[in-house]
DNA sequence: ACATAAATATACCGTTCGGTATATAATAAA
DNA sequence: TTTATTATATACCGAACGGTATATTTATGT
């Protein structure tokens, strides 16, 4: 995936990751080049030379920002053993959002999503294809606990996915603003309850 | 409330009124002078004559925003007869969210939450007063339901209001930036449900 | 109608914006 | 080790940024 062989392709990687945590806590607009060379040490024409212009930084931090939580929640859910398990990682890890220190600057879909559904195509699309690959995963692990005798066989994997979703990122936004975990808490327990229901 | 004795008073009200929609569109950051002047047709310094900074320009257009989103609740809400069917304006609202015409730019507390979280203080103060607002109404929505035996006894307040609120707004946020319909109409059938299983 | 006060427009401030041509420095191949 | 190439820094561009002093217009009380 990332070519270390070059030492623009590292130089490349080492921009994203320095960048990808200050587009996410102040948006693509809120975020100006001088943010990006004060948070690197290093100077515009460096930038320029291994991105096109800002978009295409703002971009490349996005996809960052979400494989680092993908990859998270991912390796959680390799360490469970039954498709209730797997799903019960998302109340598990979003329960603890606020303490997790790489999503500090709060969840890159949501902040993403708010800011470029009106003014960046680009950004908004990226969003889109990010918001139904995590509704497609969670959809296909339901599909495969119901092969498995493990989840109800009435159970709606698309509707659940989406109420997963909303209840997460809605709970997220509100523990974010007020500064309390307690929105998160409720929330994350009723998914949890949620989620057992669906045993069979 | 609205002091339109003066001239001065009636265009600052003009003046959030015309603005208020661009900052809910654009955000804080990516509303500049320029999109002020234009969307009023004044200049800055009629604007900066009414106002002492953009600041003070977009917690005035946050307070209108928010306003209507409530003025417009609250007249759905009076127009029902029972504590449950004033629960159930929250679904049929946020139902048609894509095509009430003053929410196209996004719902205002979710829209500010999430840029001003980690920039901007002050806004991040008022969405969370207007959060808790809120929730608060909800909360006594139910009070008032489990007063008049309309609503289950063992229903907690707090609790349902904090998942109204996340289906909602999480529910908001993807269909906003897939487009489609589909994420509010499953998440809305969802909470519809939630709110008639309240029913004592 | 007139004088006074209030509101808006004009013209400008210094700074920061995103972006770039070119020079310098570091790397990699021979 | 020299040479060609690649990567980074320097210095600068015009435009847009938020903001303001002052002139001009408009509203208001008498």
């Amino acid at each position: 995936m990332i070519d270390n062989s070059s030492k623009a392709a590292r130089t490349k990687q080492f921009i994203i990751e320095k960048t990808a945590p200050v587009f996410n806590a102040k948006g693509f607009a809120g975020t100006s080049l001088a943010d990006l060379t004060e948070v690197t040490g290093l100077t515009k024409g460096s930038i320029y030379g291994n991105f096109e212009n800002k978009d295409e930084v703002a971009l490349a931090a996005f996809d960052y920002n979400f494989e680092r939580v993908t990859v998270y929640l991912k390796s959680r859910i390799l360490a469970t053993d039954n498709s209730l398990e797997r799903l019960l990682v998302y109340p598990a890890v979003y329960r603890k959002f606020l303490i997790i220190p790489f999503l500090q600057p709060g969840c890159p879909i949501l902040n993403t999503a708010t800011e470029s559904d009106d003014t960046h195509p680009g950004l908004k699309q990226k969003v889109a294809d990010a918001l139904l690959f995590w509704r497609k995963s969670i959809e296909n692990q339901i599909k495969r606990g119901i092969e498995r005798n493990e989840i109800k066989a009435g159970t709606n994997p698309t509707e659940t996915a989406i109420i997963l979703i909303s209840l997460i990122e809605g709970a997220v936004m509100q523990s974010k603003v007020t500064g309390k975990s307690t929105e998160l808490r409720i929330a994350m327990n009723y998914l949890e309850n949620l989620i057992r229901g669906l045993k069979k």
